[in-house]
DNA sequence: AAGTATGGTGAAGCGACTTCACCGTGCAGG
DNA sequence: CCTGCACGGTGAAGTCGCTTCACCATACTT
């Protein structure tokens, strides 16, 4: 037993606060797709094909570290929704390729936006000083965690 | 157009930390629940429980932010999981309490246990200064986030 | 030409969650 | 007392994300 509050209780303290963003970040990023009738899991593939431009599902499965069976249905349910197309792959035959329509550009576009206007908010009453301070610990989080998890790789994200 | 790196990047840049930390850390939990043979709403359930003592299924309904349909079927697997028990209200034949079985209170020990190496792992490497940095930020955040998100209450949480 | 690896999908199933209907009980007001 | 409404909990049915296994068509290798 050290004092009142260990260094022990200090870091689970940290710990909690990271949960809690991402349970209220999470429900923030649910409930604002789904006012535009989108799922997180389907727009994040979106948000993946702005970044990488038109790509095949196995591609896609890579980048998401999902299964090409998820990347499937992601795909159907985005196909049905109008904001991707799948077209033949042109020098293999096997493989299709997934490309934003013209309205899925524009719901990219303003994924953009709101992305933009969520950093804004959340982040808006904090000096450059504490928000520099802030990544920087987070990034070192990030490269411990990304030890901890097997295929630690992710990209950036919407809304 | 501002600099290089205007004010909007860099938020955005911190928000996409965040929302990696999040991606990375909810694999992490999933993971390691799953080894145990549980999953993240489940242990949410119990977890909560071991704040509140046993509790009604409506109560922990309303701690954990979600539907009593919901937790229905969360108690249900518990039960079958031989961590939790259904027993009758003592005043109101109408509720049932849902309580942890020693089995289950062992499980909530490990799980005390994992958070606090969890804990260490991520923060082991920072100074108690920027430890407080990044709580005071995250807190900072938090406070944003939840006048954001109608029903901004969680509590604790887990490995 | 034969054998194997690869991209993608059908089928089936689990877990979390929702909505709607419904039952039994608690708690008033008349 | 007892009628009526509110509340705790559950059945039924459906959506979404995701998984595993089997399987097809095409590509690549030797």
């Amino acid at each position: 037993m050290s004092g009142p509050t260990s260094a022990d209780d200090r870091r689970v303290a940290a710990l909690d606060r990271v949960v809690e963003v991402t349970v209220l970040l999470g429900r923030d990023m649910t409930a604002s797709l789904a006012a535009s009738g989108l799922t997180v899991a389907r727009t994040t593939l979106l948000w993946q094909l702005r970044a990488t431009g038109p790509s095949t599902q196995r591609v896609l499965a890579d980048a998401l570290g999902t299964s090409a069976r998820n990347v499937t249905g992601l795909v159907d349910g985005l196909v049905d929704a109008g904001l991707v197309t799948r077209e033949p792959h042109p020098g293999d035959r096997r493989a299709t390729l997934v490309t934003p329509t013209a309205r899925g550009e524009e719901v990219l576009v303003e994924l953009a936006r709101g992305q933009a206007e969520l950093a804004g908010q959340l982040f808006g009453g904090l000096s450059g000083e504490r928000l520099d301070g802030l990544v920087d610990a987070l990034d070192e989080v990030l490269e411990r965690l990304r030890a901890l998890v097997p295929g630690g790789a992710t990209s950036g994200s919407p809304s």
